[in-house]
RNA sequence: GCGUUCAUAGCUCAGUUGGAUAGAGCAACAGCCUUCUAAGCUGUGGGUCGCAGGUUCGAAUCCUGCUGGACGCACCA
């Protein structure tokens, strides 16, 4: 927060303290002062209506008459940060020095650079943020990519705010649907093995589409299914160990993670394959080989849009322990039988939730509340995200509600130490961060879209730019091809920009607008690189990086009180008050930052710095530099550095890759 | 049927959590590159904030009802 904006802070708790006696805190405070929507009526205002909760009663006219006394009379150095104060109506409207405020926000952000905007918590708290979360037996689509930027966003916003963070990528390598490979996979005699190798995640896709439409007209197979998954869980309660041992052996070391997801050694060709497929054991193995090569796969795939996690987990690995679950919860009654399956009846809610099938085998619900439990143990969170699709609210009411009722119900027996230790504290910690639908998604061909593909589309469309060529005709003609545009680049250089910037229209798509709305799908905006897009803010970045060298580099910084003058803009200057507009806007990042982590909502820092690229925009348009005086050049030279700065914290809190030139 | 959620310019979306005159971007039209990157900028047109009530000094924002869409609702995840 800025000082002038702190000062005002002092003001009003001062304020209401002395008159009438109230302690009222910093942050209530700040609530009381607002930005009037138009710059003429003031810097800051603050209402008088909002002071009658702190027991100012009369006429808004005469309580904001009364602040407006109070700050001239009482409160001198408001003076040093104010050149006039005004009521309008029932608003008391504070004008600040402008030049000095050009000067300390500027300066402000040079001193902080990569740290600026960042405001540390009271006290720095444990949060895992579990996104992505692909499905073994499904493509990599561009639902997925929703989760895992915004979670991806979330994770860079907490840790830039102070905050210690855990990525978990919950792979989705487990349940009935895993039934269904093993069966595609073993019925079908005409299976490509060297297809198979080449692109695992396509070939079990190609299986899955197969399967499921084949299971419409042959019900025999969802019955084969089901048991080919029974046998799945049955051989991976074979291998189970006791969940003491379990938590021993990861915490113990990163080493057995790592063997964990290592490549088993399992070799399936068209001969051998009879025998996997004939024995539960060698059903499990197919699994086990499935679930690996999805996961280099995926891997490969989160290297190639610039994301990383901390830590891969499968629902298989808290399969070993639903039952146990299930079974505590049955026991303690909790849980009852229903129709052959389990459930438990919920506080507040109709429908009960459904813990295990009438053929025992786990679910979706009881492997989440063993997952949640073993993170706690293991972790320790003071609070966990899950950042998964709206569709799955009522999964996440039913999850957090099973928590409330195991918080009211501590003493339930059972004879295991962990659950008994750790079930009761997950209550009130655990966040569904939902998002919108995209609707109307398709290629061009009428098929579900794989992410990789979409990449491809952006950047090819991304290389055409920078080559100066057109697809539409129209166009084409008129603009040909010119060095101006794009100064003439390696082809290697190409690749690279196109990608970054394709990446940059893509993630950005999905961070621009508030998570909660469904968006429509709509080829012509992803690949979109004008107005309010990723490339938009990456051009912006990289064009002031060229106008900062153009003008001879960023001097040195000037250190403590010789920086007055060296970051002095003149009131009398014809560009002054777009400056000021540029300042005014890098003063906000903090805020907004703050308004993304509170929302869990990325788009906020999204909109924030559209505004402040926009603002930089009009202003480079409208004022020529180069070819001034030094001295007029200096002062400006920080303050693109320091709009540079603010852009490229935004982008990297956004995920967005920045580009030095494109 | 029940639940969740959404409805703002032709299209895609903001709207400081109830405040001053509802804003951007696309698209359309008219302009701006021998001069700092035209992936940019300037201007014009475009609104019954789904509809109807209510709450109060004040509503796009809150409450109720209605209409319309999306999603979910027991052995998928």
């Amino acid at each position: 927060m800025d000082a002038f904006k702190e000062n005002l802070i002092s003001l009003i708790t001062s304020f209401i303290r002395e008159k009438n006696k109230q302690d009222i805190d910093r942050e209530e405070a700040e609530k009381l002062i607002k930005t009037p929507p138009d710059a003429s009526y003031g810097d800051y205002s603050v209402a008088s209506y909002y002071l009658a909760k702190y027991g100012f009663k009369g006429k808004t006219g005469d309580v904001a008459s009364e602040f407006l006394n109070y700050a001239q009379t009482n409160f001198e150095q408001i003076k040093d940060f104010f050149s006039k104060i005004e009521i309008k109506g029932p608003y008391v409207n504070f004008f600040v020095h402008k030049e000095k405020f050009i000067r300390v926000i500027v300066e402000d952000v040079l001193k902080h650079d990569n740290d600026y905007g960042r405001s540390l918590p009271r006290k720095p708290e444990k949060v895992i943020i579990d996104f992505s979360s692909p499905n073994i037996a499904k493509p990599f689509g561009v639902g997925h990519l929703r989760s895992t930027v915004i979670g991806m966003s979330l994770a860079n916003i907490y840790e830039f705010c102070g905050y210690n963070v855990l990525k978990i990528n919950y792979l989705g390598d487990f349940g009935t649907q895993f039934g269904k490979l093993i069966t595609a996979f073993c019925r079908y005699g005409d299976i490509d093995f060297h297809e198979f190798e080449k692109d695992p995640i396509k070939a079990l896709y190609g299986l899955y589409v197969r399967i499921h439409k084949e299971a419409q007209t042959d019900l025999s197979l969802e019955e084969d299914a089901r048991l080919n998954f029974k046998r799945l869980e049955e051989n991976i309660l074979k291998y189970r160990r006791a969940l003491e041992k379990h938590l021993e052996n990861l915490q113990n070391s990163a080493n057995i993670q790592k063997k964990e997801d290592e490549c088993p050694d399992i070799k399936i060709t068209a001969e051998n394959k009879s025998a996997f497929c004939g024995t539960g054991t060698g059903q499990y193995d197919i699994w086990r080989l499935f679930r690996s090569l999805s996961i280099e796969e995926f891997k490969r795939i989160y290297n190639l849009i610039g994301i990383s996690f901390d830590v891969y987990e499968g629902e298989s690995q808290s399969a070993e322990f639903a039952n146990e679950v299930v079974e505590i919860l049955y026991k303690s009654g909790l849980a009852a039988e229903s129709e052959g399956a389990i459930i438990v009846p919920l506080k507040d809610m109709k429908t009960p939730a459904l813990i295990a099938k009438s053929d025992g085998t786990s679910l979706y619900l009881s492997r989440d509340i063993v997952t949640a439990v073993l993170r706690m143990a293991k972790y320790n969170y003071d609070k966990m995200i899950y950042v998964v699709g709206s569709e799955q609210s009522l999964h996440f009411n039913q999850l957090f509600n099973i928590f409330d009722i195991l918080r009211d119900n501590k003493d339930i027996p059972n004879n295991n130490p962990i659950f008994q230790k750790y079930a009761s504290s997950v209550s009130g910690r655990l966040v569904h961060v939902k998002f919108g639908r995209i609707i109307g998604m398709s290629t061009r061909k009428g098929n579900l879209v794989f992410l990789e593909d979409y990449i491809d589309e952006a950047k090819a469309k991304a290389m055409e730019k920078i080559a100066g060529i057109a697809k539409d005709d129209k166009l084409s003609l008129e603009m040909p091809p010119t060095a101006k545009v794009n100064p003439s680049y390696e082809q290697k250089e190409i690749e690279d920009i196109a990608l970054k910037v394709g990446l940059g229209a893509v993630i950005f798509n999905d961070l621009k607008t508030r998570r909660n709305t469904d968006v429509n799908f709509n080829w012509d905006n992803v690949l979109s690189f004008e107005g309010q897009t990723g490339p938009y803010l990456q051009y912006t970045a990289a064009r002031i990086g060229s106008l900062i060298d153009k003008l001879g580099g960023l001097p040195e910084k000037p250190a403590g009180a010789e920086s007055e003058g060296v970051y002095r803009i003149r009131r009398e200057d014809e560009d002054f008050s777009d400056i000021y507009n540029i300042a005014k806007q890098i003063s906000l990042f903090g805020d907004n930052i703050q308004g993304a982590l509170n929302l869990n909502e990325p788009s906020v820092i999204s909109s924030y710095i559209l505004e402040l690229a926009s603002l930089f925009n009009k202003y480079y348009q409208n004022y020529r530099l180069l070819g001034r005086d030094y001295e007029y050049i200096k002062p400006r030279l920080y303050l693109l550095a320091a709009i540079k700065i603010v852009l490229i914290n935004a982008l990297k809190l956004l995920c967005i890759p920045i580009l030095e030139r494109m």
